[in-house]
This record gives C-alpha cells, sequence and structure tokens, in this order.
DNA sequence: TAGATACATTCACTCCCGTCAATAGGAGGA
DNA sequence: TCCTCCTATTGACGGGAGTGAATGTATCTA
C-alpha cells in the first residue's frame, strides 16, 4: 500500500438505481449491471436494437431481422431472447408474427448507471 | 414478411460518434459499440471503475483494488488491462506503483451511443 | 548487488457464448 | 384435417472469457 492512500467516499444513500460512478458497486447491483450490458455487448444485438429505434412505428417483427442484420433466423430469435430476457425489448405475437419494440426505460436506466 | 410492413427511416447524417438509437448501425461501429460495453459486462470489472470513480483523489493504485474487489492479484491486473484496452482507464507508473484513472470522456461516449 | 515489493504475463482449466442445421411449436389458409 | 408459413428450441461445434498458481519484470531499499 502507498503512502499516497487513496479514500474510498462514502455511499450516497438511497436512489433510484445502481450507478458506478456514485458509489462503490456491491456485488449484487454490479451482477445486475452486467447483465444489463453483457446484452449489448454484442454487435448483432446492437443492430437488432438500432434497427427497432429507426422503425418508423416502433415495432419490427421478427422476419424483417433477419435480412438486415445478416444472420440465420434461429440466430436472431437467439439474440432477441437475450435482449428479452435482459429486459430491453418485448415481443408481442400478433397471428403468425412476433413484433418486437424497445423497452426505452431499461435502456435509460443502463445509461444512467454510468452518469455521472 | 407480413402486411403492415415496418419502414427503416435512412440515417441522420454525420454526428459525433454512433448511436444506436439514430439510424441502424453498420457492423463497424456495432462491432467498436460492443467492445466498449464488452467491458462493461462484468461485475469485477464495474465494481473497479466504481471504485475509480469514488476515489477522492480520481486515482486508484492496483493494490487498493484486490480487497474490495475479492479476487486475486492476477485477475484483477488482467480486467484493468481489459478496460484499458477499452479505453475506460489508464495507468500512469509512478516508481513501484501504477496508479489508475478513469476516462470519463470514453464513458460519455458509451453512453450517448443509448442516448435518446 | 542482493533482496523485497508491486504489477504484469503465462499457462491451464472450466465454463459460457455465438452460430447454424435440424426440428418442434403455433397460427392461418385451403 | 392437412398444408404452409413464421418463430422458437434443441443439439453440437469452435472459440473466447474469467480465474488463479506459478513465473517474469520493473522498481525501490539496504
Amino acid at each position: 500500500m502507498p503512502k499516497q492512500t487513496s479514500t474510498i467516499e462514502p455511499a450516497l444513500g438511497d436512489q433510484c438505481c445502481a450507478s458506478v460512478l456514485a458509489a462503490p458497486l456491491d456485488s449484487e447491483d454490479a451482477g445486475e449491471l452486467a447483465g444489463g450490458f453483457h446484452a449489448l455487448a454484442d454487435p448483432v444485438r446492437l443492430r437488432i436494437l438500432s434497427i427497432l429505434a429507426s422503425s418508423s412505428d416502433g415495432e419490427v417483427c421478427v422476419c424483417d431481422f433477419v435480412g438486415p442484420v445478416g444472420k440465420s433466423q434461429p440466430t436472431v430469435s437467439h439474440h432477441l431472447k437475450i435482449l428479452s430476457e435482459a429486459g430491453l425489448v418485448k415481443g408481442d405475437r400478433r397471428g403468425r408474427w412476433v413484433w418486437y419494440s424497445l423497452n426505452r426505460e431499461r435502456l435509460s436506466a443502463l445509461r444512467a448507471a454510468i452518469d455521472s
């Protein structure tokens, strides 16, 4: 331990969401946040999110991801499941098709976690 | 393809950073962003970042991570290397010790990528 | 110079992730 | 009911990530 020790400040008290920049994270919050960022840590999933965000009506059906993303249908479905389990998107079945939409609140929570 | 097709809007023109929510990402930008989020997708690395952000002088030496993080010194060093390669932290050797500090600009860029 | 200290690297291990072919499930149409 | 279409799941493969013991490297001290 060097003489020039750097002190760690105490937690900032209650707040809506865990933040990386506010106070040292406990293991539980760190794991929860890491799960969210893990869902963002893949180019295919980021492209899925960007396609969703750019769609005029906020909804895109699975078949419309396959072409632009350039992956097989099972692979796209796999990534949609990961995004769904992370709370970033949600699917809505209408007849034969499943329409996915973005959960912007969840995305905002992740953004807030790395906000100063 | 369902009859209710959802149109994809064109890119928003030049801007400082790639954004998930602005226009469909190309593969290159998606890969770059995914790399950044991958660095955030681990609880140990998030705790390292939070300890850095909470330090009074903005610098923490490696030996001061090992205890709070609860991992071995090689493991902490491994994660610091990943964070460093992702541009999120940078190390500064002073004598025997290496002081790490946060790159808040890089963090802001990742935050902006999921900003509306 | 020799020893001690702080950090990085190597190596081996285990486990998880992304991918696609094959298959299953679910809904509409004939 | 049978067929077709859209989506999800399963299984298998290869590659990469997290971990720590052992070792290497750099720096300070005596």
